[in-house]
DNA sequence: TAGAAAATAGCACGACCGTTCTCTTTCTGC
DNA sequence: GCAGAAAGAGAACGGTCGTGCTATTTTCTA
């Protein structure tokens, strides 16, 4: 066994961290409820990590872990050019299912974005990374000749995520059915505004 | 004077709320704070209140109330038509300027969007009007023949939702100086695939 | 299997939370 | 200017918060 028992809590308690917080968000979570919910004592819990805030920024780098398995990494299976931009975005729209409030990232965002500290810091950059791997898969697009060569790389994947911002926003909030419809008919949109003429 | 004392120092108790709120978000509100924020007791404020919830649900009606003037009336004395939706998303761009915190509706979203309860309703009711104000000024673009005639007014509006999310995350979890020239490029992008072939 | 180390529990702390009560101040209509 | 109402202050409540401390139990290692 390589896992000592203490990574194995360590993880259990992160998971179910991660699902509270994306139903409430990074300040929703209490050191006591989540000892509740994964049923140990708050100061058993709290020795594994440093403070709240360390919790909470633990809490993001695993629900980045699971981003970057769930959605990055399959679509780079996926050939270059179009099918790996469908692929990114198709992977977004579920990637967050298993999690009782949707992408947590949302949801933090608005709760640290006037806040300056490591919470901010690290979730600013992980979405500039996201933006990146979108904007990359663009200019791949561009290079297969699947999209214009003038296209910018960088405006197409601020266009996408608005696209999933609008999507997530309208099946939480909304709880609209027509949600994903709709994300797909922008989508759709968004492509034949990129190919060639 | 027709304004009673109670009134005024309401209204000043749900300005700061508003300004607190679109930082903080909605739950980031405690009576103790705010009352220290307008310079009173907290039993005293509390009085004007019937709850938290109350409290919150009041900053909500406030908020919504200054779109209005600030977004929505002013965009109606344009003309008909494309003016008019430029005037629309060019009002959303700037209106919460005056709020430390950005667009406090945003905020609130992320809270209360797994939380059903009033404050739920009211806001997911309001964003479903504003959806609708979006997508009335696209018909009307549609019958001045600023817009084709076979285009999704419904399906214009989420999309153009869109664009106003990126912006806010760009801008505020971002700090991307060139946000507003993004969400501008996406906004043309968007008008262009409306208009007439 | 004994002893060291790691993991967890129990308890207490000061602080702040929303809320309620009573009391005092301030305003307002006659 | 007085009476009555409105507005606000002050203190206290049970709770929960994050965070230490010390003990105890569990796990790992030699």
């Amino acid at each position: 066994m390589t896992t000592t028992k203490g990574e194995e809590t360590r993880r259990n308690i992160l998971h179910s961290s991660l699902a509270m917080a994306s139903r409430l968000g990074l300040d929703g979570l209490s050191i006591g409820t989540v000892a509740k919910q994964v049923g140990m004592s708050k100061s058993g819990l709290f020795a594994h990590f440093e403070s709240k805030e360390d919790l909470q920024l633990k809490v993001l780098e695993t629900g980045v872990d699971h981003f970057i398995r769930k959605v990055v990494t399959p679509a780079l299976r996926q050939p270059r050019g179009e099918p790996r931009v469908r692929a990114l975005f198709e992977n977004w729209l579920t990637w967050s299912e298993y999690l009782p409030g949707g992408c947590p990232f949302i949801a933090a965002a608005a709760e640290v974005d006037d806040r300056p500290g490591p919470l901010r810091e690290f979730l600013a950059s992980s979405q500039k990374d996201w933006l990146g791997v979108l904007a990359q898969a663009a200019r791949i697009c561009m290079e297969e000749g699947h999209f214009r060569s003038d296209l910018e790389a960088e405006q197409f994947g601020y266009h996408l995520n608005g696209i999933l911002l609008a999507h997530h926003h309208c099946e939480r909030l909304l709880r609209d059915p027509e949600a994903e419809e709709r994300a797909r008919a922008s989508f759709e949109e968004l492509m034949a505004g990129a190919r060639p003429a």
